[in-house]
DNA sequence: CAGACGTGGTA
DNA sequence: TTACCAAGTCT
């Protein structure tokens, strides 16, 4: 079954708006429909081919290791995550390693990988679970959703690929996908909706252990061949059934998708900060700090807001430091 | 619900 | 070079 045989995609229309095949028109929810199930084998069995061996996926990775990658790969490429979560599993191997040292240890290890609420959150998660939860990570949804930095989709992350059981996992890149297949857009909403919800639960397959598997293959198949810019259709095992591919491709209408600026935002400047205070193996004096940005107003409010974060703990004499508690 | 929150790669 | 994009969460 490593083998299946992919059906020949025939090449997109290129021209203008060429002899359109008529829109596979809502044929209704995919819930009931035979098509369900084909899309299941279609894009597991891809998966079973293609999926990238990544150290969080093997056999031998434990529920905390698909923890650690799920905080990582928050809004963070898999490129940039690989290293970092190799070293953090090295030094922690289990959540109370973690909750054992300061958390300023933790934002230190977390490097570049962007967004250090983050790391502050898998410590504050660790700790709980190291105290609440005889440091194994909850199976329980329910659970998991109550720890610092799990919310609905990390969740599902974890209870499905660490324990194998049947979520709902919608991600940027399974919304994508179901974009595109079920619902025939380029691309889906800003924020979930309860429609897309509905999609991915009439989608979900029945039994547990394929409804994980089915979790893991779409959201590969987002990754690796239904990407936000470049869709590769001539390689994707669904082409033949997908409503937006088969409507012609139709560009996204509506307004912009995002708006992220950077240069010049307090995250920036954030950003210099806590760069300084990760180089120090301690405390710094402020004109260390002062020296990464020149105003001083949006100098002082970016510090400041980091202190309110608890990523940043000042300390007698004008100094600062990493929090030690 | 819109906006804040880091960083670096790619088109 | 600018702009978008990358396995979201929290307020």
């Amino acid at each position: 079954m490593t083998s299946h045989p992919l059906p020949p995609v025939p090449a997109a229309p290129s021209g203008p708006a060429a002899a359109r095949p008529a829109p596979a028109a809502a044929t209704g929810s995919a819930a009931g429909s035979p098509a369900a199930a084909d899309l299941h084998d279609l894009v597991i069995d891809w998966f079973d081919e293609h999926a990238r061996d990544l150290p969080w996926r093997r056999p031998d990775a434990g529920a905390w290791s698909v923890m650690v990658s799920e905080f990582m790969l928050q809004q963070t490429p898999v490129s940039r995550v690989l290293p970092v979560h190799k070293e953090w599993l090295e030094r922690w191997p289990r959540p109370a390693d973690l909750a054992a040292e300061p958390p300023g240890e933790a934002v230190r290890a977390w490097g570049r990988l962007g967004y250090p609420r983050r790391a502050l959150r898998l410590h504050a998660a660790a700790t709980a679970i190291a105290h609440r939860h005889d440091g194994e990570v909850p199976r329980d949804h329910a659970e998991l959703l109550a720890l610092p930095g799990i919310g609905e989709y990390t969740a599902a992350a974890v209870a499905s690929f660490a324990y194998g059981q049947r979520h709902i996992v919608l991600d940027t890149n399974v919304r994508r996908v179901f974009a595109r297949v079920v619902s025939g857009v380029q691309y889906p909403p800003n924020a979930t909706t309860a429609a897309e919800r509905r999609i991915a639960a009439a989608l979900l397959p029945t039994e547990e252990a394929r409804a994980a598997r089915w979790a893991a293959a779409t959201m590969e198949l987002g990754a690796l061949v239904c990407g936000a810019r470049s869709p590769e259709c001539g390689v994707c095992p669904v082409a033949a059934h997908c409503t937006w591919r088969l409507s012609g491709s139709p560009a996204h209408d509506g307004p912009p998708r995002r708006g992220q600026t950077y240069a010049g935002t307090d995250r920036q400047v954030r950003g210099r900060l806590l760069a300084v205070l990760r180089a120090a193996p301690g405390p710094v004096p402020r004109s260390a700090l002062d020296a990464v940005w020149s105003d001083a107003a949006q100098r002082s409010r970016a510090l400041f807001g980091l202190v309110q974060d608890g990523l940043v703990e000042p300390l007698p004499g004008e100094r600062f430091q990493l929090p030690s508690r």
